[in-house]
DNA sequence: TTGAAAATACAGACAGGTCTGTCTGTTTGA
DNA sequence: TCAAACAGACAGACCTGTCTGTATTTTCAA
Protein backbone atom coordinates (compact mmCIF):
# COMPACT_ATOMS: atom_id res chain seq x y z
CA UNK A 1 0.00 0.00 0.00
CA UNK A 2 1.42 3.24 -1.02
CA UNK A 3 -0.55 5.13 2.06
CA UNK A 4 2.41 7.33 2.02
CA UNK A 5 -0.01 9.72 3.69
CA UNK A 6 -0.94 8.01 6.64
CA UNK A 7 2.76 6.92 7.60
CA UNK A 8 4.18 9.79 5.61
CA UNK A 9 7.83 9.95 7.72
CA UNK A 10 7.30 13.67 7.77
CA UNK A 11 4.21 13.60 9.59
CA UNK A 12 5.53 10.83 12.29
CA UNK A 13 8.78 13.22 12.91
CA UNK A 14 6.38 16.27 13.26
CA UNK A 15 4.45 13.77 15.40
CA UNK A 16 6.89 12.92 17.72
CA UNK A 17 8.86 16.11 18.58
CA UNK A 18 5.80 17.63 19.10
CA UNK A 19 4.57 15.20 21.44
CA UNK A 20 8.05 14.50 23.21
CA UNK A 21 8.06 18.87 23.04
CA UNK A 22 4.63 19.68 24.75
CA UNK A 23 5.17 16.93 27.09
CA UNK A 24 8.31 17.98 28.19
CA UNK A 25 7.74 22.32 28.14
CA UNK A 26 3.71 22.42 27.71
CA UNK A 27 1.64 22.94 24.98
CA UNK A 28 1.97 27.01 24.82
CA UNK A 29 5.42 27.35 25.70
CA UNK A 30 6.38 24.94 22.84
CA UNK A 31 5.79 27.27 19.32
CA UNK A 32 5.25 26.17 15.82
CA UNK A 33 9.09 27.27 14.94
CA UNK A 34 10.91 25.10 17.59
CA UNK A 35 9.15 21.96 16.21
CA UNK A 36 9.97 22.26 13.12
CA UNK A 37 13.64 23.24 13.89
CA UNK A 38 13.71 20.11 16.29
CA UNK A 39 11.95 17.78 13.67
CA UNK A 40 13.86 19.36 10.87
CA UNK A 41 11.36 19.56 8.89
CA UNK A 42 9.96 22.71 6.47
CA UNK A 43 7.04 24.54 8.15
CA UNK A 44 4.98 24.35 5.06
CA UNK A 45 5.31 20.40 5.27
CA UNK A 46 3.95 20.87 8.79
CA UNK A 47 0.40 23.00 8.03
CA UNK A 48 0.42 20.69 5.06
CA UNK A 49 -0.09 17.93 7.88
CA UNK A 50 -1.66 19.94 10.40
CA UNK A 51 -3.70 23.24 9.58
CA UNK A 52 -3.43 24.59 12.44
CA UNK A 53 -1.57 24.32 16.36
CA UNK A 54 -5.03 23.19 17.39
CA UNK A 55 -5.09 20.32 15.07
CA UNK A 56 -1.50 19.39 16.00
CA UNK A 57 -2.73 19.32 19.17
CA UNK A 58 -5.44 17.39 19.01
CA UNK A 59 -2.81 14.80 16.80
CA UNK A 60 -0.52 14.89 19.24
CA UNK A 61 -2.86 14.05 22.23
CA UNK A 62 -4.33 11.04 20.16
CA UNK A 63 -0.78 9.35 19.18
CA UNK A 64 -0.54 9.85 22.88
CA UNK A 65 -3.10 7.89 24.34
CA UNK A 66 -2.17 4.81 21.65
CA UNK A 67 1.33 4.91 23.13
CA UNK A 68 0.21 5.11 26.48
CA UNK A 69 -2.34 2.31 25.95
CA UNK A 70 0.10 0.03 24.68
CA UNK A 71 2.42 0.89 27.58
CA UNK A 72 0.15 -0.62 29.93
CA UNK A 73 -0.71 -3.25 28.23
CA UNK A 74 2.42 -4.44 27.43
CA UNK A 75 3.72 -3.22 31.06
CA UNK A 76 0.68 -5.83 32.72
CA UNK A 77 1.75 -8.53 30.19
CA UNK A 78 5.28 -8.49 31.68
CA UNK A 79 4.87 -7.56 34.98
CA UNK A 80 1.60 -9.98 35.03
CA UNK A 81 3.97 -13.51 35.03
CA UNK A 82 5.22 -12.36 38.18
CA UNK A 83 1.87 -11.08 39.97
CA UNK A 84 -1.37 -12.91 39.12
CA UNK A 85 -3.86 -10.10 40.32
CA UNK A 86 -4.22 -7.90 37.90
CA UNK A 87 -4.58 -5.16 39.77
CA UNK A 88 -1.45 -5.51 41.61
CA UNK A 89 -0.14 -5.60 38.05
CA UNK A 90 -1.21 -2.28 37.18
CA UNK A 91 0.24 -0.14 40.37
CA UNK A 92 3.28 -1.96 39.22
CA UNK A 93 2.95 -0.44 35.54
CA UNK A 94 2.13 2.88 36.92
CA UNK A 95 5.29 2.85 39.08
CA UNK A 96 7.33 2.41 35.92
CA UNK A 97 5.44 5.16 34.12
CA UNK A 98 6.29 7.35 37.08
CA UNK A 99 9.70 6.12 37.05
CA UNK A 100 10.36 6.70 33.44
CA UNK A 101 12.93 9.35 32.36
CA UNK A 102 11.20 13.10 31.93
CA UNK A 103 8.05 11.62 33.92
CA UNK A 104 5.58 14.90 33.76
CA UNK A 105 2.60 13.74 34.87
CA UNK A 106 -0.69 12.78 32.58
CA UNK A 107 -0.47 14.78 29.11
CA UNK A 108 -3.78 15.09 28.98
CA UNK A 109 -4.57 16.34 32.34
CA UNK A 110 -1.72 18.88 31.63
CA UNK A 111 -3.26 19.46 28.16
CA UNK A 112 -6.59 20.03 29.93
CA UNK A 113 -5.38 22.52 32.28
CA UNK A 114 -3.04 24.42 29.64
CA UNK A 115 -5.64 24.81 26.91
CA UNK A 116 -8.19 26.25 29.65
CA UNK A 117 -10.74 26.07 27.39
CA UNK A 118 -13.99 23.70 28.05
CA UNK A 119 -14.98 24.09 24.25
CA UNK A 120 -11.42 23.00 22.69
CA UNK A 121 -10.95 20.26 21.03
CA UNK A 122 -8.29 19.13 23.14
CA UNK A 123 -10.20 19.78 26.04
CA UNK A 124 -12.79 17.69 24.66
CA UNK A 125 -10.46 14.60 24.25
CA UNK A 126 -8.72 14.46 27.24
CA UNK A 127 -12.18 14.34 28.83
CA UNK A 128 -13.30 11.47 26.57
CA UNK A 129 -10.00 9.65 27.30
CA UNK A 130 -9.95 9.89 31.39
CA UNK A 131 -13.11 8.04 30.91
CA UNK A 132 -11.55 5.69 28.39
CA UNK A 133 -8.57 5.23 31.15
CA UNK A 134 -11.53 4.39 34.11
CA UNK A 135 -13.61 2.09 32.36
CA UNK A 136 -9.92 0.16 31.13
CA UNK A 137 -9.46 0.40 35.67
CA UNK A 138 -12.88 -0.83 36.55
CA UNK A 139 -12.62 -3.45 34.15
CA UNK A 140 -8.87 -4.61 36.00
CA UNK A 141 -10.85 -4.23 39.35
CA UNK A 142 -13.32 -5.88 38.08
CA UNK A 143 -11.62 -8.95 36.89
CA UNK A 144 -9.90 -9.10 40.63
CA UNK A 145 -13.19 -9.18 42.24
CA UNK A 146 -16.13 -9.78 39.70
CA UNK A 147 -19.23 -7.72 40.57
CA UNK A 148 -18.43 -6.50 44.02
CA UNK A 149 -15.53 -4.84 41.66
CA UNK A 150 -17.92 -1.78 40.31
CA UNK A 151 -18.46 -0.55 43.74
CA UNK A 152 -14.28 0.26 44.13
CA UNK A 153 -13.41 0.76 41.14
CA UNK A 154 -14.41 5.01 41.14
CA UNK A 155 -12.59 5.62 44.56
CA UNK A 156 -9.61 3.37 43.22
CA UNK A 157 -9.44 6.05 40.26
CA UNK A 158 -9.75 8.65 42.38
CA UNK A 159 -6.44 7.35 43.83
CA UNK A 160 -4.69 6.85 40.62
CA UNK A 161 -5.26 10.21 39.65
CA UNK A 162 -4.33 11.72 42.93
CA UNK A 163 -1.15 9.80 42.81
CA UNK A 164 -0.26 11.43 39.23
CA UNK A 165 -0.53 14.74 40.48
CA UNK A 166 1.62 14.11 44.06
CA UNK A 167 3.86 12.25 42.20
CA UNK A 168 4.59 15.42 39.76
CA UNK A 169 4.70 18.07 42.59
CA UNK A 170 6.47 16.19 44.83
CA UNK A 171 9.16 15.00 42.26
CA UNK A 172 8.95 11.67 43.17
CA UNK A 173 7.58 8.45 42.53
CA UNK A 174 6.80 6.79 45.91
CA UNK A 175 3.54 7.82 46.44
CA UNK A 176 2.80 5.21 43.83
CA UNK A 177 3.02 2.94 47.32
CA UNK A 178 0.54 4.73 49.24
CA UNK A 179 -1.91 4.51 45.94
CA UNK A 180 -1.43 0.76 45.65
CA UNK A 181 -1.79 -0.21 48.99
CA UNK A 182 -4.94 1.76 49.80
CA UNK A 183 -6.23 0.09 46.50
CA UNK A 184 -5.82 -3.32 47.62
CA UNK A 185 -7.10 -3.01 51.06
CA UNK A 186 -10.51 -1.49 49.78
CA UNK A 187 -10.27 -4.67 47.41
CA UNK A 188 -9.92 -6.88 49.59
CA UNK A 189 -12.20 -5.20 52.08
CA UNK A 190 -14.95 -5.29 49.17
CA UNK A 191 -14.32 -9.00 48.67
CA UNK A 192 -14.20 -10.05 52.20
CA UNK A 193 -18.00 -8.50 52.48
CA UNK B 1 1.52 54.77 59.92
CA UNK B 2 2.59 54.21 56.45
CA UNK B 3 0.23 51.70 56.16
CA UNK B 4 -0.05 52.89 52.25
CA UNK B 5 3.16 50.87 51.25
CA UNK B 6 1.63 47.80 52.71
CA UNK B 7 -2.09 47.75 52.06
CA UNK B 8 -1.92 49.77 48.89
CA UNK B 9 -5.20 50.36 46.78
CA UNK B 10 -3.74 49.54 43.80
CA UNK B 11 -1.61 47.00 44.56
CA UNK B 12 -4.47 45.27 45.87
CA UNK B 13 -6.41 45.73 43.07
CA UNK B 14 -3.53 44.48 40.66
CA UNK B 15 -3.64 41.11 43.07
CA UNK B 16 -7.22 40.60 42.59
CA UNK B 17 -7.42 40.77 38.82
CA UNK B 18 -4.06 38.88 38.29
CA UNK B 19 -5.68 36.37 40.78
CA UNK B 20 -8.91 36.22 38.58
CA UNK B 21 -7.39 36.01 35.67
CA UNK B 22 -4.88 33.85 36.02
CA UNK B 23 -7.40 30.98 37.75
CA UNK B 24 -9.81 31.64 35.27
CA UNK B 25 -7.66 31.66 31.58
CA UNK B 26 -4.40 30.58 32.82
CA UNK B 27 -0.95 32.08 33.86
CA UNK B 28 0.64 31.85 30.25
CA UNK B 29 -2.56 33.19 28.29
CA UNK B 30 -3.06 36.67 30.89
CA UNK B 31 -0.61 39.38 29.49
CA UNK B 32 0.71 42.42 31.58
CA UNK B 33 -1.59 44.07 29.50
CA UNK B 34 -4.80 42.49 29.82
CA UNK B 35 -4.27 42.91 33.81
CA UNK B 36 -3.43 46.71 34.04
CA UNK B 37 -6.43 47.73 31.70
CA UNK B 38 -8.86 44.86 33.88
CA UNK B 39 -7.81 46.50 37.34
CA UNK B 40 -7.24 49.90 35.70
CA UNK B 41 -3.97 51.12 37.14
CA UNK B 42 -0.49 52.10 34.63
CA UNK B 43 1.82 49.88 33.85
CA UNK B 44 4.39 51.12 35.56
CA UNK B 45 2.33 51.17 38.62
CA UNK B 46 2.28 47.30 38.61
CA UNK B 47 6.04 46.86 37.92
CA UNK B 48 6.46 48.90 41.05
CA UNK B 49 4.50 46.47 43.01
CA UNK B 50 5.81 43.49 41.12
CA UNK B 51 9.31 43.59 39.47
CA UNK B 52 8.51 40.83 37.23
CA UNK B 53 5.87 39.11 35.90
CA UNK B 54 7.21 36.25 37.79
CA UNK B 55 7.34 38.06 40.91
CA UNK B 56 3.42 38.61 40.21
CA UNK B 57 2.62 35.11 39.76
CA UNK B 58 4.95 34.19 43.00
CA UNK B 59 2.60 37.04 45.28
CA UNK B 60 -0.76 36.05 43.48
CA UNK B 61 -0.12 32.43 44.68
CA UNK B 62 1.01 33.33 48.11
CA UNK B 63 -2.44 35.70 48.04
CA UNK B 64 -4.38 32.36 46.90
CA UNK B 65 -2.58 30.62 49.78
CA UNK B 66 -4.28 33.01 52.51
CA UNK B 67 -7.74 33.15 51.09
CA UNK B 68 -8.05 29.35 50.41
CA UNK B 69 -7.10 28.79 54.23
CA UNK B 70 -9.39 31.41 54.70
CA UNK B 71 -12.33 29.76 53.16
CA UNK B 72 -11.61 26.00 54.76
CA UNK B 73 -11.41 27.19 58.07
CA UNK B 74 -14.38 29.46 57.63
CA UNK B 75 -16.13 26.76 55.90
CA UNK B 76 -15.28 23.78 58.34
CA UNK B 77 -16.79 25.82 60.85
CA UNK B 78 -19.84 26.81 59.73
CA UNK B 79 -20.63 23.00 58.66
CA UNK B 80 -19.14 21.74 61.95
CA UNK B 81 -22.72 23.07 63.54
CA UNK B 82 -24.60 20.35 61.70
CA UNK B 83 -21.59 17.67 61.54
CA UNK B 84 -19.51 16.59 64.37
CA UNK B 85 -17.07 14.87 62.46
CA UNK B 86 -14.45 17.32 61.32
CA UNK B 87 -13.67 14.95 57.95
CA UNK B 88 -17.04 14.95 56.97
CA UNK B 89 -17.43 18.84 57.23
CA UNK B 90 -14.03 18.99 55.31
CA UNK B 91 -15.16 16.96 52.61
CA UNK B 92 -18.89 19.53 52.83
CA UNK B 93 -16.59 22.36 52.05
CA UNK B 94 -14.44 20.38 49.51
CA UNK B 95 -17.96 20.24 47.68
CA UNK B 96 -18.90 24.00 48.34
CA UNK B 97 -15.31 24.93 46.67
CA UNK B 98 -15.97 22.39 43.78
CA UNK B 99 -19.43 24.27 43.03
CA UNK B 100 -17.87 28.17 43.44
CA UNK B 101 -18.74 29.16 40.26
CA UNK B 102 -16.28 29.34 37.62
CA UNK B 103 -14.06 26.49 39.43
CA UNK B 104 -11.24 25.48 37.67
CA UNK B 105 -8.95 23.06 40.18
CA UNK B 106 -6.38 23.97 42.45
CA UNK B 107 -4.41 26.96 41.05
CA UNK B 108 -1.36 25.70 42.77
CA UNK B 109 -1.20 22.10 40.66
CA UNK B 110 -2.40 24.34 37.77
CA UNK B 111 0.48 27.07 38.45
CA UNK B 112 2.97 24.03 38.46
CA UNK B 113 1.64 22.35 35.12
CA UNK B 114 2.05 25.80 32.96
CA UNK B 115 5.14 26.79 34.49
CA UNK B 116 6.57 23.24 33.74
CA UNK B 117 9.70 24.61 35.59
CA UNK B 118 11.03 22.95 38.98
CA UNK B 119 12.97 25.68 39.35
CA UNK B 120 10.70 28.35 38.95
CA UNK B 121 9.57 30.12 42.55
CA UNK B 122 5.89 29.20 41.40
CA UNK B 123 6.68 25.65 41.09
CA UNK B 124 8.33 25.68 44.61
CA UNK B 125 5.52 27.40 46.08
CA UNK B 126 3.00 25.22 44.83
CA UNK B 127 5.17 21.95 46.51
CA UNK B 128 5.35 23.68 49.66
CA UNK B 129 1.79 24.91 49.63
CA UNK B 130 0.55 20.99 49.06
CA UNK B 131 2.63 19.93 52.10
CA UNK B 132 1.08 22.09 54.28
CA UNK B 133 -2.46 21.09 52.71
CA UNK B 134 -1.63 17.55 53.11
CA UNK B 135 -0.39 18.85 56.77
CA UNK B 136 -3.98 20.03 57.60
CA UNK B 137 -5.87 17.43 56.26
CA UNK B 138 -3.59 14.81 57.85
CA UNK B 139 -4.53 17.04 61.37
CA UNK B 140 -8.11 16.71 60.73
CA UNK B 141 -8.28 12.54 59.94
CA UNK B 142 -6.12 12.59 63.49
CA UNK B 143 -8.78 14.84 64.76
CA UNK B 144 -11.00 11.96 64.30
CA UNK B 145 -8.82 8.80 64.69
CA UNK B 146 -6.29 9.60 67.11
CA UNK B 147 -2.84 8.57 66.42
CA UNK B 148 -4.31 5.80 64.13
CA UNK B 149 -4.82 8.74 61.98
CA UNK B 150 -2.02 9.06 60.38
CA UNK B 151 -2.13 5.53 58.57
CA UNK B 152 -4.43 6.45 56.30
CA UNK B 153 -4.66 10.18 56.00
CA UNK B 154 -1.56 9.97 53.10
CA UNK B 155 -4.25 8.07 51.20
CA UNK B 156 -7.12 10.28 51.91
CA UNK B 157 -5.05 13.12 50.55
CA UNK B 158 -5.09 11.00 47.31
CA UNK B 159 -8.56 10.79 47.41
CA UNK B 160 -8.99 14.45 47.81
CA UNK B 161 -6.12 15.33 45.30
CA UNK B 162 -7.89 13.09 42.53
CA UNK B 163 -11.66 14.34 43.22
CA UNK B 164 -10.05 17.79 42.23
CA UNK B 165 -8.45 17.11 39.40
CA UNK B 166 -10.98 14.92 38.15
CA UNK B 167 -13.60 17.12 38.99
CA UNK B 168 -12.63 19.81 36.41
CA UNK B 169 -11.98 17.31 33.67
CA UNK B 170 -15.57 15.52 34.01
CA UNK B 171 -17.03 19.61 34.33
CA UNK B 172 -18.85 17.64 37.79
CA UNK B 173 -18.49 17.91 41.27
CA UNK B 174 -20.49 14.92 41.87
CA UNK B 175 -17.15 12.69 42.21
CA UNK B 176 -16.46 14.17 45.57
CA UNK B 177 -19.09 12.00 47.02
CA UNK B 178 -16.71 8.72 45.84
CA UNK B 179 -13.97 10.45 47.44
CA UNK B 180 -15.75 11.46 50.69
CA UNK B 181 -17.56 7.98 51.07
CA UNK B 182 -14.23 5.80 50.45
CA UNK B 183 -12.45 8.35 52.99
CA UNK B 184 -14.89 7.33 55.83
CA UNK B 185 -14.67 3.76 54.96
CA UNK B 186 -10.92 3.85 55.42
CA UNK B 187 -11.23 5.99 58.43
CA UNK B 188 -13.92 3.69 60.29
CA UNK B 189 -11.87 0.79 59.02
CA UNK B 190 -8.60 2.05 60.54
CA UNK B 191 -11.25 2.85 63.96
CA UNK B 192 -12.53 -0.15 63.89
CA UNK B 193 -8.58 -1.84 64.02
C1' DT C 1 -3.77 76.73 57.41
C1' DT C 2 -1.24 76.99 53.53
C1' DG C 3 2.21 76.02 50.06
C1' DA C 4 5.93 73.60 48.21
C1' DA C 5 8.27 69.30 47.73
C1' DA C 6 8.04 64.41 47.28
C1' DA C 7 5.84 60.22 46.42
C1' DT C 8 2.52 57.81 43.85
C1' DA C 9 -0.24 56.87 39.90
C1' DC C 10 -1.73 57.62 35.17
C1' DA C 11 -1.19 57.54 30.02
C1' DG C 12 0.79 55.71 26.30
C1' DA C 13 4.71 55.33 23.00
C1' DC C 14 8.35 52.27 22.24
C1' DA C 15 11.95 48.39 21.72
C1' DG C 16 12.95 43.87 20.80
C1' DG C 17 11.36 39.60 20.83
C1' DT C 18 7.90 35.82 20.06
C1' DC C 19 3.79 33.83 18.23
C1' DT C 20 0.76 31.62 14.32
C1' DG C 21 -0.05 31.24 9.79
C1' DT C 22 0.77 32.60 4.62
C1' DC C 23 3.38 33.09 0.69
C1' DT C 24 6.91 32.37 -2.99
C1' DG C 25 10.22 29.83 -5.02
C1' DT C 26 13.57 25.86 -5.20
C1' DT C 27 14.99 21.09 -4.71
C1' DT C 28 14.29 16.27 -4.62
C1' DG C 29 12.77 11.74 -5.86
C1' DA C 30 9.51 8.37 -7.93
C1' DT D 1 6.18 15.01 -14.97
C1' DC D 2 4.46 15.77 -10.65
C1' DA D 3 3.83 15.63 -5.83
C1' DA D 4 6.18 16.21 -1.64
C1' DA D 5 9.44 18.55 1.02
C1' DC D 6 12.69 22.28 1.80
C1' DA D 7 14.04 27.18 2.73
C1' DG D 8 13.03 31.33 4.42
C1' DA D 9 10.83 35.97 4.00
C1' DC D 10 6.83 38.09 5.61
C1' DA D 11 2.40 39.99 7.94
C1' DG D 12 0.04 41.10 11.86
C1' DA D 13 -0.69 40.31 16.40
C1' DC D 14 0.90 39.70 20.94
C1' DC D 15 4.40 39.41 24.62
C1' DT D 16 7.40 41.57 28.59
C1' DG D 17 9.59 45.30 30.16
C1' DT D 18 11.42 50.38 29.65
C1' DC D 19 10.91 55.07 29.06
C1' DT D 20 9.10 59.85 29.17
C1' DG D 21 6.12 63.05 30.79
C1' DT D 22 1.87 64.55 33.25
C1' DA D 23 -1.43 64.49 36.98
C1' DT D 24 -2.82 63.55 41.49
C1' DT D 25 -2.18 62.77 46.26
C1' DT D 26 0.42 62.93 50.51
C1' DT D 27 3.64 64.93 53.63
C1' DC D 28 5.52 68.29 56.26
C1' DA D 29 7.24 72.73 57.38
C1' DA D 30 6.52 77.70 57.70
Amino acid sequence: MERTKATSEVRQRILDTADRLFYQDGIRAVGIDRIIAEADVAKMSLYKHFPSKDDLILAVLKYREEKLLEFFTDGMERHGKRTKDKLRAFFAVLKDFFESPGFRGCAFQNAAVELADPAHAGTQFAKDHKRRFQDFLAGLVEESLGKGGAKVAPAVGLLVEGAIVTAVIQGSPDVVDVARDAALKMAAEAKGL
